[in-house]
DNA sequence: CGGTCTTTTGAACGGGGTCAACTTGCGTGG
DNA sequence: CCACGCAAGTTGACCCCGTTCAAAAGACCG
């Protein structure tokens, strides 16, 4: 489900600003719990950015094995990473808002501005940066290892915060890692077993990190 | 071992001349078989392209462990894809000559031609593409699958040969796809005994596909 | 030839997957 | 408010695929 909240020119956070000043017409769509933004193969015609909620991104085999490629949280971009096509799809994790803009006119603002291509770039690069890691991950680090790195990970894009909500599920966290929900869930036990982790309150999704250097160790 | 071949103003090929034209300086250099062409954390000055051999890319665990990104043939650019440092090794893999050129002088090329931009977006999402199919094969596929999508990856980029000689070692396969070496030739063995391929001759490295459909399905 | 590196093949092990039971959280409606 | 249904998460038991360890057979080069 999408719903427009409004179309504007205003100032823009982040990598969105450092590409295209403030010069780009976009809009806010609100996407429910679970709903699809693109899916893989549509065109791709939008860039966006979220302002609240989060994101997965996932491609799929034949049979229905699931490859999460990132989860994006508030002012990351995503679905620019394209050609003409979008290669995987896009859903909204929890309640999301996101700010939509048309990407021809991402580039055009972009030629304008000295420098922009290089955030341009940038902003690309860091999209491959974090697949290049996650392919370490996915192909040499063992589960205990890729359940650490993806709570170090994690901890560091919510801006180490004492207490960390998790907004996805542990099936997503074992399809981002490469794992089973039940591997990932009896690492997690493990972790709290040894007094690395906490879970606060009666969700497991609410996680503080007790010791963080130790964790950073374990997933090296 | 590096081998300085000459520096020119020529016609060069495919990427690069999409995105610069014919008008930037570039350098040949020749490096021997098992050399590194530079090294994880150095500086990216500049941009590299394949004129023949083959080279890898890899990250290193702490421990050891290697994962190795991307194998690039003749006509691919490597390299580029970097902010202000490398984030892998990238090594020689055969006697190989490369072509170079500074990468600011293609950031500069680009701006000046039109859809230079697009060109420059299109190399580097092309990474991109490759690193978001690997993520799924190192997450989600078996050992069998993994070791046949790898032979179609090949075959392809290789133009459909009726022999291809591939230039890697069975432990830069098994590097590449997340698997052990004993693992890549019980595979390729498994293979050869159910016809879909050939051993040619002597040496373990010439192969030839007897049945490619089935060895696509086989790699879903 | 001998020496070294690559590749294959076999045997045994174990990490993570599979299957299943159970618990808990959280609506939704009586 | 509790009863019910369902999704999410935990935990245990068993098993299998891919790893590990080991040996031997090429391939290549002096």
């Amino acid at each position: 489900m999408l719903v427009n909240i409004n179309t504007h020119r205003r100032p823009i956070d982040g990598h969105l600003a450092a590409l295209a000043g403030e010069r780009v017409l976009c809009s806010e769509y609100r996407y429910h719990k679970g709903t699809e933004i693109f899916g893989e193969g549509e065109e791709a015609e939008y860039v966006y950015q979220i302002v609240t909620g989060a994101v997965r991104t996932h491609k799929l085999l034949a049979d229905g094995r699931r490859q999460i490629n990132a989860f994006h949280l508030p002012c990351d971009m995503f679905g620019f990473e394209n050609g003409s096509n979008h290669r995987f799809t896009a859903e909204a994790i929890v309640e999301t808002d996101v700010r939509i803009m048309r990407r021809g006119s991402v580039i055009e603002a972009t030629e304008s501005r000295t420098g922009g291509i290089r955030s341009l770039l940038r902003l690309v690069t860091q999209n491959l940066k974090h697949a290049e890691d996650h392919m370490l991950l996915l192909g040499r680090k063992t589960a205990p290892e890729r359940v650490a790195t993806f709570l170090v990970e994690m901890d560091a894009r919510l801006g180490h915060p004492r207490l960390m909500t998790l907004p996805m599920s542990r099936r997503d966290i074992a399809d981002y890692l490469g794992l089973t929900l039940e591997t990932v869930s009896r690492a997690l036990s493990r972790l709290r077993d040894q007094n690395l982790i906490r879970f606060e309150g009666t969700t497991q999704r609410r996680i503080e990190l007790l010791r963080r250097e130790q964790l950073a160790e374990l997933g090296p």
